[in-house]
DNA sequence: CGCGCTGCACTTAATTATTAAATACACAGT
DNA sequence: ACTGTGTATTTAATAATTAAGTGCAGCGCG
């Protein structure tokens, strides 16, 4: 009922682990300085010394602090292990809705899904209220939050921005020094496309990698904190996709990496029109590609 | 300690003010049937006709119920007055920020911002995880929040990515049918934009909400989920600065109107690339404009 | 027998209470 | 004066608690 202690049990194994290099009878630096030097306040410090008397490992009274005796394994406190992280659960929820194709409008329990990621339930309040300003989810009047995307509006809007976002990002490429980083990716992804060209007859699954390789390459010119939390979003939606839909699948690989070839030259030619007018005709696809996935999912 | 039962307290008033239309005696509907009604589930509804029975308004046994008497004013319940909205809390918020210059990398305090703004915590908590995917905010490894924004960075990339929203929007409303209303609002802004050149010398000061109502006409073309949320935000700290900056003040402004004229007339022309052209160079100035403006700041 | 309704049990969500941790400040010792 | 400690106050994370929602079995009536 309580925030747990995690941080004072780490800050005190640490604590210990520095008076394992402390000879018996050292004084022991100032509070202030213990806790800097464990990453926590003087409140959990204290906590810490407090223990570490109580285990007759120190003495303390007031500003004198000293070792008693040497630790042992058995002084050491144990951290319970950390729950799930947080980091990767954007990509774990949209893999989730993606995968398991849920339907808009869907009602999204916090107390499931808390249980179904491994994630404290606050937490997961809290990542959801990121995904509505993305339009992704939105609050229920009766509680609780409903799943609003992947209807075809959805996909239409997400693909237009996409290409607002990606012409951008072209033209700067266009535009970028020849000693940018982009230019050595772009030459390696050439070669890497040819490469699967030449065996695209029984290799064409591996083309979603090479796809989000390069689209990936492409916006890291763009330096941009706006776009950059789109892109995540935009590349996952699009590579889960490319892999579902199995229709024709390696004529539209074959195809795509044609176009990308395409921007790739006209950009190495530093030719930022072409550039783009090659850039969207490929985006062009990608957005029916999307669209017709979407078809078959409901009529499935 | 627990959720507050204000949907109970109104649901009930609310199936007071129905008893009220039914005759002494009459059969009440089912409890599904008034749930309906009311907006709330059964378990509400089956509260509210435990206080009406106890009250001696109805009786209650099973599927029986009647009314007894008609309920009088002292029957009624007090509802307690919501808390301020959370609706406006984002305006309020950046308000907040710009209004008192709250410097980049401020600690922001829950417990704090929810007194000052009347919102619950939780509330709060919620809000800043949306901002945070705007990268305005983000968590301290301590705890808590920290304000990220409003640094010179923050602003090159806000105006950028503001830059290639609009110039897309420009594109569209330059292919926007005849019969689309942003020619109507285009027009009336126009004379809007004349009007206020003709009195420049004394009404300079309307201008920020003059540029506002245009830049709001032009993505208001941009159908886009994903647009909108930016725009809100985008908008309101350009028309911040705008109001606040005040070297040249008059000048600045004498020139913008000349600048969005210029958009007008290339988009009546239907000409795209004159009106992208155009802009362009006018949000080039509000780039300027914008970094100027947080210079003084930091000298001051 | 089928339909609508209720009774009841269970689940979920909003909100408070509680404790961990951070922070602020006054004072003591050198 | 400066560094460090004692102590009080404030804040944040999280569990506990209650309101509200949901699902199902069974009853009663046509």
């Amino acid at each position: 009922m309580a925030r747990s202690d995690t941080r004072y049990r780490e800050a005190y194994n640490r604590i210990l682990e520095y008076c394992e290099t402390l000879a018996v009878g050292a004084q022991i630096p100032s509070e202030t300085r213990l806790g800097e030097m464990a990453g926590v306040s003087r409140t959990v410090i204290r906590r810490c010394l407090s223990r570490l008397a109580e285990l007759g490992v120190i003495s303390w009274d007031g500003r004198d602090k000293h070792i008693l005796r040497l630790p042992t394994p058995q002084d050491r406190i144990v951290v319970p292990e950390a729950a799930s992280d947080t980091s990767d659960l954007e990509q774990r929820f949209l893999d989730w809705v993606l995968r398991f194709d849920v339907p808009a409008n869907t009602a999204l329990s916090v107390a499931e899904l808390s249980r179904t990621f491994d994630v404290q339930q606050h937490e997961l309040k809290e990542f959801l209220a990121g995904l509505s300003r993305f339009g992704l989810v939105s609050r229920r009047p009766e509680g609780g939050w409903r799943l609003l995307g992947f209807t075809k509006g959805f996909a239409i809007e997400l693909s237009d921005f996409r290409l607002v976002l990606e012409l951008h990002a072209v033209s700067q490429v266009a535009e970028a020094p020849v000693d940018h980083p982009v230019w050595d990716r772009l030459a390696e992804l050439r070669a890497d496309h040819i490469r699967l060209r030449s065996r695209i007859e029984t290799d064409f699954h591996e083309f979603p990698k090479l796809d989000e390789r390069f689209h990936q390459a492409i916006n890291s010119v763009v330096r941009n904190r706006f776009t950059a939390e789109f892109q995540k979003v935009i590349s996952l939606i699009f590579h889960y996709h490319y892999m579902w839909d199995k229709t024709e699948e390696k004529t539209r690989n074959a195809a795509a990496i044609e176009e990308h070839i395409a921007i790739i030259d006209a950009l190495e030619a530093r030719d930022a029109e072409v550039a783009r007018a090659a850039a969207q005709q490929h985006l062009r696809t990608s957005k029916t590609t999307l669209l017709s996935s979407l078809r078959h999912h409901d009529l499935g």
